[in-house]
RNA sequence: GUGGGUGUAGCUCAGUCGGUUAGAGCGCCAGAUUGUGGCUCUGGAGGUCGCCGGUUCGAUUCCGGUCAUCCACCCCA
């Protein structure tokens, strides 16, 4: 048997309808907000994501499915999103020519990972991106456009935010912190000792005791945040204080790919495992830049569909539309007429097998059909069907042509 | 990439201290006086016991490998 590779799932019933409601709300919401639904290529150039994401990432530097096509580029399938936003953004010109532009857009993300819970080779995001603007009032409204998905959705969270700095102060404090660092190393475990050089601020939440004990007077970005940086802090957290937002500022908060500047923000459940991040985010206001483009702020935010998919509480479906049947074969071509008609508004569940009436209000209910309509015997020397509301239990008679 | 758990019917799982026809519940199909669903009862269909190899007279059961899956580390949405 052939089955599908490991880490890739097929999204079947009833899952199918968690995921579509989810992006259906998302994208409902990202509306409202003012964005445009847009949608770029699975297969990127490799250079894309190793500029934007960083080469010295996980994600760039093994998780990707990357390969040489037949025509000797160096490809692979997109492990995020932004990067390939950013890349339309800027290949059609949009940079140059100013305003404001905000784009949602959904779908698969690769990664090669080892699968656990909440973490598929394949799985998929649902995430926005804002050019343009600058102030962080816009990061505030990207992180409400979140919060209002999440509650539409009825999920809890709980809202981590940080500020990362910006060209300015961020250097200066990660050359203060890969000294302090250096100092403590033999006290370190092997992988913070690694990390000095990778990644050093990722130093800071490592979960041995031991590291965390030499930790406890580690310099935090936040005592070093220059004027700028530190003043649309306080503005944000003001704000999502203000608009009463289960947030906790958590000094330690990275993230994971190289281009977020200043706020960063994570949104985290308690309740799916230790994949905990249902969505994350933050401003980036140096990747346009980065990738040949006209300097230009912005800011976005993706959430992990699968995850959310553990959470999602659907709205009680209610019966809907017809399942029709017959227990004379004869009267099928003209109980097939009337479905057609009838789908032009309705659903309608068509049964081409002779069956008995028990078997047809059976399979009707099975199917969550409002109407069973069914034409039997008498039914057929009057040209009528029997039609029966499952709900009601009303029943009625009509004339087949009045159906639909 | 590292560590641990698990693979027996469509689903959830039991079981065989190695030995004739491998079980349950749920689901499915059919009936329970002629054309009335969701409840109940009866009957039925459905399994190469993940795959490959080894030990053995004999393996679903023991051993090895492999694949898949789950959880955690790591990483991240």
């Amino acid at each position: 048997m052939i089955q599908a590779l490991r880490g890739m799932k097929d999204i079947l019933p009833p899952d199918n309808a968690r995921y579509e409601y989810i992006l259906r709300t998302a994208s409902a919401i990202a509306k409202r907000y003012g964005y445009t639904y847009v949608e770029t290529p699975l297969l990127e150039e490799t250079a894309l994501f190793k500029r934007s994401v960083g080469e010295s990432s996980d994600i760039v530097g093994k998780e990707m499915y990357q390969f040489i096509d037949k025509g000797g580029h160096d490809v692979c399938l997109r492990p995020e999103g932004t990067a390939g936003v950013v890349r339309m953004f800027i290949q059609n010109k949009l940079d140059k020519k100013g305003g404001l532009h905000r784009f949602f857009y959904h779908g698969p993300m690769f990664r090669y990972e080892r699968p656990q819970k909440g973490r598929l080779r394949q799985f998929h995001q649902f995430g926005c991106e804002s050019f343009g603007e600058a102030s962080v009032y816009e990061d505030f409204t990207i992180i409400m456009m979140v919060k209002d998905i999440f509650d539409a959705l009825g999920i809890g969270y709980e809202i981590l935010v940080n500020s990362l700095g910006c060209p300015e102060c961020m250097p200066r404090y990660r050359e203060e912190l890969v000294s302090y660092l250096q100092n403590i190393q033999e006290n370190l475990c092997d992988d913070c000792r690694r990390r000095i050089a990778t990644n050093p601020i990722r130093v800071l939440d490592c979960k041995n005791e031991t590291c965390q004990r030499h930790l406890a007077d580690a310099p935090l970005m936040s005592g070093h945040l220059c004027e700028t940086c530190q003043s649309d802090f306080t503005t944000l957290t003001r704000l999502l204080t203000a608009n009463r937002l289960p947030f906790r500022h958590d000094p330690k908060l990275v993230r994971g790919l190289d281009y977020y500047t200043r706020t960063a923000f994570e949104f985290v459940s308690s309740e799916i495992g230790a994949q905990s991040a249902i969505a994350g985010g933050g401003r980036y206001n140096r990747l346009v830049e980065f990738l040949g483009g006209k300097p230009t702020p912005a800011v976005g935010f993706a959430l992990g569909i699968e995850r959310i998919m553990e959470l999602v509480k659907m709205p009680e479906s209610a019966r809907e539309g017809y399942y029709l049947g017959v227990m004379e074969p004869s009267a099928l071509p003209a109980v097939l007429q009337a479905g057609h008609r009838l789908r032009q508004n309705h659903t309608v569940h068509t049964e081409y097998a002779k069956k008995s009436l028990k078997a047809h209000l059976k399979a009707a209910d099975r199917l969550g059909a409002r109407y069973c309509a069914v034409v039997g015997e008498e039914e057929l020397s009057q040209n009528a069907i029997w039609v029966k509301d499952m709900e009601t239990k009303e029943e009625r008679r009509l004339a087949l042509d009045a159906l639909g």
